[in-house]
DNA sequence: TTTATATTGACCGGATCGGTCAATATATGG
DNA sequence: CCATATATTGACCGATCCGGTCAATATAAA
């Protein structure tokens, strides 16, 4: 990537990058059109292939900046001193949305660009980077005594994971068909109250105010 | 559609829709290539265009058979004389698993279809109906009695499906990444484990055994 | 063998692809 | 103000792929 796309504002870098990040959310890597994200972001050909030598590194440099900054930005805002799941779910959760806020196809595009890996070796590499970042995410510092007997915490993983995922699926919706506005703090409420059901129904008694 | 295409001997008419839905979930329609479905169908290209007179017909068909299939295949299965939940919930979680068992692409072409619906009209009665189709499996001849008092019944709802859903893509994601190989009873004794859990943190002490 | 039907794949004009580059606009330094 | 350097443009390139056609061929029925 040339540097001369680093120096420009960032409002026009991430009206590029937003507009590929699009692209290839929608489609796969052979199908994006470089003719359309030039389009959506507004700038001309030659520029495009000015600040990236080719489509490939266009789409190199997206991979890197999306891992990195959802990297830097767990590691970041969680705050890694809570010992609550739900509360660590809760935020890891937040700082998801709130990336998507600055980079809305972010998410998309890693779940395109991970199921276009080409290699298996390589598959299984990312895939067990993530499930490290996760595990970290879900057992650094947690107290899981609070859990009520005989739970079976693997399952209750995959149950505030499939339940936040769809949430956030509902929201993604609600904004594309409704053209309903988002309203952050309304999401945060909501995922909110979802932690407190969650407390409610694992936790023992005794701890159900705790966390 | 022409006939013929009815007349054709089921495994060769199951190859051509499925290598079509499936060139239609990785695509949007306009870049879904017939010429990629012919080759994975295995047939001359010439053979499609007799069986359909164009593009446009191929995927209007592929809609309604999904809509109808889908439709006919819970209304048929579905015991709508259960009374529990987490049953009618595990009964529908089964039939699509059936189904896809059939037509691997079918909700992945579901979910694409609906996503690059034209006018948002469109997009409002399609999601209404689901809606209503859901409404149904949720609600006709439930008892809800069995829930522990305070308990809001949408945010289980969400939650449940949330599961389901995390666990289809679970399993889709070991099926396409690590090659395994597809266990249906291992798949549905695992929706039973969910369900089972479920039934003891969402249920009244003395329903728990009864669902 | 004759007739009817099913299937093939080379071929069509047109659209789009990733990428180039001479021309132009803009910014910088004296 | 000019001179130089840099940023940006969009018409253009050959290549590829598009949806769809159709004369030729294979297969089945009569």
């Amino acid at each position: 990537m040339d540097r001369s796309f680093d120096n420009l504002d960032s409002a026009k870098r991430d009206r590029i990058i937003n507009s590929a990040l699009h692209e290839f959310s929608v489609n796969s890597y052979e199908k994006a059109s470089t003719n359309t994200i030039v389009k959506n972001a507004d700038i001309s050909k030659g520029a495009l292939f000015h600040y990236f030598s080719s489509k490939k590194e266009l789409y190199a440099y997206l991979k890197s900046l999306v891992f990195k900054t959802m990297v830097e930005e767990l590691e970041e805002k969680i705050d890694w001193n809570q010992t609550d799941l739900f509360e660590r779910i809760k935020e890891a959760g937040i700082v998801k949305f709130q990336v998507s806020e600055r980079y809305p196809d972010m998410i998309g595009f890693s779940m395109q660009a991970f199921a276009h890996l080409t290699t298996d070796e390589i598959k299984k590499q990312s895939m067990a980077y993530m499930n490290d970042l996760y595990m970290r995410i879900y057992q650094y510092n947690i107290d899981y005594s609070k859990f009520k007997d005989g739970i079976d915490i693997a399952k209750v993983i995959t149950i505030v994971e499939g339940t936040i995922e769809k949430i956030a699926r509902t929201i993604q919706q609600n904004v594309t068909v409704y053209k309903q506005e988002l309203d952050t703090n309304a999401v945060i409420d909501e995922i909110n109250a979802y932690m407190e059901l969650f407390k409610n129904i694992f936790y023992k008694q005794s701890d159900r105010k705790r966390g």
